[in-house]
DNA sequence: ATGAAAGCGCTAACAT
DNA sequence: ATGTTAGCGCTTTCAT
């Protein structure tokens, strides 16, 4: 086989089978009525060249692109892959494609991503968090695409929006600790300037805590590395600080599963000495030597409900639809939280 | 601010600015010389109308689409999100903006995919592997676009390719375990049907054993679920099964995790009693109580010489280039392999 | 059931 | 430094 170097155009398929460039279209896409010997040579002809369309003439012609834009912080940290499992089935049977950007947490990066997404004038655009920059904002509205943004509900929708309260996890998770008799209790997490879902959690679980006269003992924020070794770390450096701990809430399950791994080493009791939560309910701590605690953020569900809007939005779907979605976090009581 | 229906053309910001739409065109891409005047005008209206320019149309007319497709089989599993890191790191300054679809380790999506991905006329396309359909090797040769085949080397490529040799890998692991002096070694891994290249790896070990009259005493493989668990239920069961075993070699550091974790509850000496060890060197098993034995998969160096050469051959960077990269993975003992 | 003509919104190539 | 013209490869619309 030799590769070629100019793609193949309608045309050529047009010319190969004898029949109009506008049957050949009507072929390729199903749409319009076409005899069955014309279809056949249509179909043998495209085959035996191996002609792909061109989808950027089609999409211009048609002005219609069955493109999703999916732009979200990053990809790596377990939590965006189950977002995009929920997204992929959702539109598996709509004829759209997600497209993915990533932004690496960086408003500006958020900014260019997003403009180059536009300029592709896709179908909808699901973008993680509420807080975009003004500019973005501005481009989103403009856009006349459906936007769904994903992850929180805690704030204004520029379209809609699907996804937990992070304030409300806080405070549920706080309310819990309490419930199950812990009074000294520490927060580990992510600096928080640049994830506000982890600021929101936090604040929550403040106030949560303050409403009944508890105060948090000790903090202590992380940025980079792995989140594991980090667990770790910093679980050893604020029990050595403040050894009274009776409890602490991790910003997410990694550091909360590598703080599990350093009391363990210790052979501190959990729950009986410290207890233990974390958040997002990850697969991969299911293989730990205790289950954490945690919170499912309810990530598959969250990416198929927005996909669903967008299918919805562009008439390719008839579920009933709201515009703001917020579904509810459980608590995973796991082995770490609970005291007998 | 009010949702707009209709987006702006080009012709909008010539009419805005009292400028030809050529002449806007060519401030929007710093193409041509342009007087500051002029310029500033155009990038005034532009601004203020909020215009994010039409890339299907600009595509079309100049035959080139700044996307490079990456084909490959999933994003969970922390190998694929290393690659991604290289493949953006290397096409930042080029202009050219990675798209990704997802197979599923499925050939049948990799064909959809593919057809979907070279229907845009990416700039380049990076596919994980060397094993295609036959369909899918004929559309991407036909494609006339340029074609990177990554992570495997152990084959033939369509046009370029950049990995490691896994079966190489799995026979130096093989070797370097011998000569530690283990004897009795087992090995437990994905199902492989699957995964090419964790079969090449198991290939080679068999291989390299049986050169120095060494046998595999016992292997389990798995498929689906949390390979943390996987890890550690199978580390037992093969255990119990045959509890003459010194070393256990892992297809990937996960389940090498889980199996860690459970000789380390059993109180089972690491690397006196039984040695370990992983493969790829994710970043996430860091923080164990032992630092497990791997092998650096390269998939960093991997993505960004794949990105690399995309980019040269489409005349973006003047780096020298070569169709075939062999990048060579180093061991990384770690605690679980090299007995004192 | 099939075909012909007219664009979609840009940019290449050639003026000026 | 700026403008004009002619497409890019399809689909829409209207004929037949």
């Amino acid at each position: 086989m030799t590769r070629r170097k100019q793609p193949l155009t309608l045309r050529d398929v047009s010319e190969a089978s004898g029949v109009s460039e506008m049957t050949v279209s009507r072929v390729l896409r199903n749409k319009g009525d076409v005899s069955a010997t014309t279809r056949a040579k249509v179909l043998d002809a495209t085959k035996s060249l191996g002609y792909v369309p061109n989808k950027i003439a089609g999409a211009l012609a048609s002005q219609r692109v069955n493109l999703v834009a999916v732009v979200i912080p990053s990809m790596s940290n377990m939590v965006f892959p189950e977002v995009m499992t929920g997204i992929s089935e959702a539109l598996d049977e709509t004829g759209l494609q997600p497209v993915v950007g990533i932004t690496n947490y960086l408003p500006d990066r958020e900014e260019k991503v997003l403009y180059e997404m536009l300029s592709w004038r896709p179908s909808g655009i699901i973008i993680a968090g509420l807080e975009q920059s003004d500019a973005s904002r501005v481009m989103l509205e403009n856009s006349g695409i459906p936007v769904v943004q994903i992850m929180d509900i805690d704030g204004d929708p520029i379209d809609a929006m699907v996804g937990i309260s992070h304030r409300r996890a806080g405070r549920k998770m706080a309310e819990a600790i309490l419930k199950s008799g812990y009074q000294n209790i520490g927060f580990m997490g992510t600096q928080m300037p640049l994830d506000h879902r982890a600021r929101k959690r936090f604040e929550g679980f403040i106030q949560a805590l303050a409403k009944q006269g508890v105060e948090i003992m000790d903090s202590e924020f992380y940025s980079g590395g792995s989140a594991l070794a980090k667990g770790r770390q910093m679980t050893k450096s604020i029990l050595k600080r403040s050894p009274e701990l009776d409890f602490i809430y991790y910003s997410n399950d990694m550091i909360g599963a590598g703080g599990l791994l350093h009391l363990w080493d210790q052979d501190i009791e959990i729950p009986r000495q410290i207890g233990l939560a974390g958040f997002n309910k990850v697969e991969l701590i299911d293989g730990l030597p205790l289950q954490l605690a945690t919170m499912d953020s309810c990530r598959f569900e969250i990416g198929k409900k927005a996909a669903q809007i967008i299918a919805s939005r562009n008439g390719l779907s008839d579920l009933p639809l709201e515009n703001i979605v917020e579904l509810s976090p459980k608590i995973a009581f796991g082995d770490t939280l609970l005291r007998k």
